[in-house]
DNA sequence: CAGAATCCCATTCGATACTG
DNA sequence: CAGTATCGAATGGGATTCTG
């Protein structure tokens, strides 16, 4: 395998296009509506493939580069690379190299990243009433909890005033209802009203969504039977859109 | 750096993802997020390049192909076909033949395409935070109005009401507020409170955005003084974001 | 003008191998 | 573990041409 040492001689002309400058280089390739509209320049920062979801799954707390690999199933490590350097290009996220025990690089959303969340939920509030949907795919758990905000009824959690522990797979989710809001954290509370076990992001969202009963699919739920139930009937998925 | 030699022989493998049916294939090339969450799935319709601004340029009724094209700057007539293709496989929009004198050919939002303003408003009002931001781009007619709709104070707005008439270059609306709402329809109405002409999207930002005199940029306003100002008034642009 | 079809090269992606 | 390096394959999309 000696050949490789005549390939990387013409690597160097193919970046000198970078070079061109613009105000703040944001998306690394050629990507740029001519455009001043607030959403096309949305686009550019967030619009390239696996960029929202990347985002996604930092919406709960940062996270080191493998979480978000086994997160995101079908990324590569190139691409995860390339996404992360664009975002905190463009200010939406910061890498930490948090000194832990071990000294761990972490990726958490800026202030500014966190004022996505409304994007992805329209998004995905959008695309829960479509026709075609195939939910019997992987779903993370940050997908999951993320959804339970989508598809809070606001108002008929008004006056619901709930801990809630989430332990999906390895992961830990604490939501706090309350309100009418239902704010989550990583991790789970010291107390909490309502327990939910689940293996992965799936079995959950069958149980909420979809009517199954949580034995079925190895889901536990520990807590009063009443509030169990109010619990989860606080969310719904939209009704599917009309085929015209 | 050895041995390489046998590094091709598993890739059969690899494509029998793609094999497996999907009700409508979307994406024309290997798109497809193996992940059941909404937002991903929105992805797949919306987060090809163009595609959600195709879809804004179609948020005031149907247009023709030329308009699309002129109204995405840098759009090539290949590219443009093949969104249309995949939107309309999606169930987002619909190709109407309208046999009006000269049968033209109009692509229409479904009412679940209309029903993606959400993502566009809050795509824009996000991104409008951005500390960098181009705003002397070229911004289309729809754009602007479209801007109007999302940086309205809805509170502000609930005791008004007015009819409102934009002539923007050649395209033309009309802005009905009332309750807090203003739905926007092409065309002019037949009595107007106010009556903007502008040569274009931008000149109207630089005066509802930017405080600029609308004679600096080549807009005219028809209409009692106080009305004017208090409809300016009632759009504002969201603070920049901290730079963390 | 609307838009389908072809050509073709730059870019991008995912997989694998490699490194600190 | 956190990336970087490299390669083959697929795709993107601009330009051009053709058709009704």
């Amino acid at each position: 395998m000696r050949l490789q040492i005549a390939t990387m001689k013409l690597q160097k002309e193919t970046d000198e296009r970078n070079s061109s400058e613009r105000p703040a280089d944001r998306g690394p390739h050629g990507r740029w509506y001519a455009d001043a509209c607030g959403t096309a320049f949305g686009l550019e920062i967030l619009g390239e493939r696996w960029s929202l979801l990347i985002v996604r799954e930092l919406m709960f707390g940062p996270r080191r580069f493998s979480d978000l690999r086994s997160a995101l199933p079908g990324i590569s490590a190139k691409v995860l690379t390339e996404r992360l350097a664009g975002l905190e290009a463009n200010g939406v996220l910061l890498r930490e190299t948090a000194p832990e025990p071990a000294p761990v690089q972490l990726y958490g959303l800026t202030r500014w990243g966190y004022d996505a969340e409304p994007i992805i939920q329209e998004l995905g509030r959008w695309a829960a009433a479509s026709p075609f949907h195939d939910p019997t795919l992987p779903l993370s758990p940050v997908s999951f909890m993320l959804s339970l905000r989508t598809m809070l009824d606001h108002r008929a959690a008004r006056d619901m005033q709930l801990v809630v522990a989430f332990t999906i797979g390895t992961a830990q989710f604490t939501a706090t209802l309350a309100g009418g809001e239902m704010p989550v954290e990583r991790g789970l509370p010291g107390a909490a009203d309502l327990r939910f076990d689940a293996p992965g992001g799936p079995s959950l969202a069958a149980v909420f969504y979809g009517g199954v009963r949580p034995e079925e699919v190895g889901v536990t739920i520990h807590g009063e039977a009443a509030r169990i139930a109010a619990f989860t009937g606080l969310f719904t998925l939209p009704p599917k859109a009309p085929q015209i």
